[in-house]
Formats: C-alpha cells, structure tokens, sequence
DNA sequence: TGGGATT
C-alpha cells in the first residue's frame, strides 16, 4: 500500500454573489434570509474534531447565527466539513481572513463563503485516473475547465517519488450536470500527447463508504487518540505554524523547537517530563511544592500561556496550539479598559498526551521578540 | 483506483 502524504489543491474563491448589501441580515420579498454573506463552509477539519471545538475556533471570531459539524448520519462521525453562519456579514469576513488556511492537526482547514444549497451542486465531483505523470494540477482544471466551474481539484502524490504526481485525481464542479458532460466529454479520451486514456467516473460518497473502510477508520481514530500523533505527520506539514506576524518558519532562529518537535512527535509521550495524571503525582506535588496541578475537569487540560504581546488575540493561540491536538478553548486575558491583552492567556486541550507535546514544544518558543512561557495551569495554595 | 464541499 501507498501512503499519500501530500496533495496538490486549488482555492477557488467562493464569493457571495450579488452586489455589496449593507450589514445585517437581509430579508428578500418571499421571506427567506439572504446569508450568502454570513454563512461560511469550513473544509478539512480534523477528523477528531468536535461540535464544541469547532463553535468554540468559529465564537472566537464573533456571534454566530447558528454553526454545524456535519456527521454521518449512521455512524455519527465528522464528515471533515462545517458550516457557520455570523450574524454580521463582517465577522464572516474576518474569519476567512483570520482562519482560513490555519493548521491544526494534520488538517490545513479552508474557511470560504457557503454557495446557496441546492440539490443541482450535490454530487458533483469526479474520480479520475490514467493522468499522465507529468499533467499539474493546473493542467488537469485546464483540461476539465471547458465542461464547468472548478470548485477544487486534486492530484494524489507520492511520497516516496518525493511529491510525484501518481496520475489520480479528483475533480468537483460547481454543478452535477457540469460534471455529467465532463464525463461524456473526457472518460475514455487521450489527453494531448498523453500515451493512454484516462478514466473520468463520479467520485464515491464518503457516506457510500464499506462497513469495513467505516471499522478501519474508527480503528485508527481510536488508536491516533492513545497514541499520540504519528510519525509521517510531522512530514506532511510543518508542525510550526506560519503566523503572519511571528518568526518565520524557515528561519535558523527556530531550530531548536525544530529539534524538539522533531525528537518528540515520534514517542508516544514524555513521562519524564510531564508524569501523568494521578493521585498520587497530585498529593506529593501539593505537599511538596504547594502547588495543585489541574485535572482534566470535564473542560480538559488547561494550558498557561505568558508573555504574550498587548497585540495578540485568540486566532494567535488557536494557531499555536491547534497543530498539536483538540483544543476546546482559548482565551487572551485583556485590559478592562485599554482591551490590550495583559500579556497573557489561556488554552484548553482535552488530550493530555497532546497538551503535554504542545507545552513541551512551546514552552520557549519566540514568538515576535518574545520567548513565550508554556505549562500546564497551576495555582498557588500557599504563598512563601 | 481514491480524497473528503452543501446543512
């Protein structure tokens, strides 16, 4: 079997149609809402991700109307996909522009505006193979662009040919019957100067899937939460996330959480470091140090996050904690009344194994000019 | 010959 460890994948823009409509909810002559400016799509969330996380990640941004995780309707599993609606047009803007693109886990997530429901855009993706090796992406929507709109394209790659195309691919249009005539037009013929004919067919649903592709998937769900992320994950993706005002990933000034990162994703977790939740670690910690170690209280694990700069937000620590595990919460703690944040903050992850990996990873990590300090919360009982 | 985009 081939691991695919990466792919190549258009954005389309998705705008709302129409012309510029003043904010507010706006209500046409038949009474339904015009939300085609509020109402967002978010694409590749991490499997594991819940309804709660991802209200949380989108609340951040603004009020919601309303949002959804969409679940298998059998086994109750994510489907990867969401939809939030805002209540004002320019928190859905700002949630494209703050969290779209953002990494967590092994998942870059895609936040753009929701296209009108309709029946005509269900089933609209194509499964294509026979490509040649050597057709790009941009070859391949060239090729398919002619019988509709784009919506996203994919070419499957291998890792070890280091990213060669593996000649399949995935094709959605806009509109079902696009994709119809993109069959009719393509499935079957010789792309210019290719060698062989390629395969154009409907894609299948991800609710059409065997009962037994449904048992290796909880399976590895399963085993991935008790095991801690794995190995080839830190490959796929940069683990450091690119935060538009931080350090620059490429940049030797990280080389040391490179190093760490790169050490500790491939062991389950770090006992030595960060001892596991128990009775007894709790006592001999209170009595010891007087200091009490938070439990996983129902909300999880919860994360101190000091030296943070007046200028940082949520999306800040979305994106620092998002890549290493379930985040549930954050929070920046501000100033009453300059609403600067007070140089620190707060993140809840449900997973020990993950909040240990992402304080081990953190902790000391320069953030701008200042070096962050990660630990797990503490409160101080008795004051020396 | 296989990722995950329409509630």
């Amino acid at each position: 079997m081939v691991t695919i460890i990466s792919t190549m994948e258009t954005q389309v823009s998705n705008g709302p149609s129409g012309t510029s409509l003043p904010n507010g909810p706006v209500i046409s002559t038949n009474g339904s809402t015009d939300d085609s400016k509020t109402n967002l799509i978010v694409n590749y969330l991490p499997q594991n991700m819940t309804q709660e996380e991802f209200k949380s990640l989108f609340g951040s941004i603004g009020e919601i109307e309303s949002c959804k995780l969409v679940r298998d309707k059998i086994t109750g599993q994510s489907l990867g996909y969401g939809f939030v609606n805002y209540v004002d047009p320019n928190d859905a803007d700002k949630a494209i522009n703050t969290l779209n693109g953002l990494k967590l886990q092994t998942k870059t997530i895609k936040v753009s505006y929701a296209r009108p429901s309709s029946a005509s855009i269900r089933d609209a993706n194509l499964y294509v193979s026979g490509l040649p090796k050597t057709m790009s992406q941009k070859d391949m929507e060239q090729l398919f662009s002619q019988y509709g709109r784009i919506i996203t394209s994919r070419i499957l790659v291998d890792q070890v040919t280091a990213g060669i195309s593996r000649g399949v691919g995935f094709i959605r249009f806009d509109k079902r019957n696009e994709a119809e005539e993109a069959i009719k037009g393509l499935n079957g013929q010789k792309p210019l100067g290719a060698a062989e004919p390629i395969t154009v067919k409907f894609a299948n649903n991800p609710s059409q899937k065997t009962g037994q592709a449904l048992l290796t998937q909880l399976y590895q769900t399963a085993a991935r939460r008790y095991t801690g992320p794995l190995h080839h994950q830190t490959q796929r993706f940069s683990v450091i996330p690119s935060l538009g005002k931080g350090p620059d990933p490429n940049n030797s000034s990280n080389t040391i959480l490179d190093n760490l990162l790169n050490a500790s994703y491939g062991v389950k977790s770090s006992p030595a470091l960060f001892p596991r939740f128990s009775p007894i670690t709790i006592d001999s910690m209170t009595s010891l140090a007087g200091v009490n170690l938070t439990g996983p209280t129902g909300a999880g694990w919860c994360i101190f996050v000091y030296n943070l700069s007046p200028e940082a937000d949520e999306s800040v620590l979305w994106q620092l904690f998002g890549p290493f595990g379930a985040v549930t919460n954050v929070k920046v703690i501000r100033d009453f009344t300059t609403n600067k944040c007070k140089g620190f903050g707060f993140v809840t992850m449900t997973n020990y194994d993950e909040a240990a990996m992402a304080i081990a990873s953190l902790n000391g990590y320069r953030l701008g000019d200042r070096v962050l300090q990660v630990s797990f919360k503490t409160s101080k009982q008795h004051k020396a």
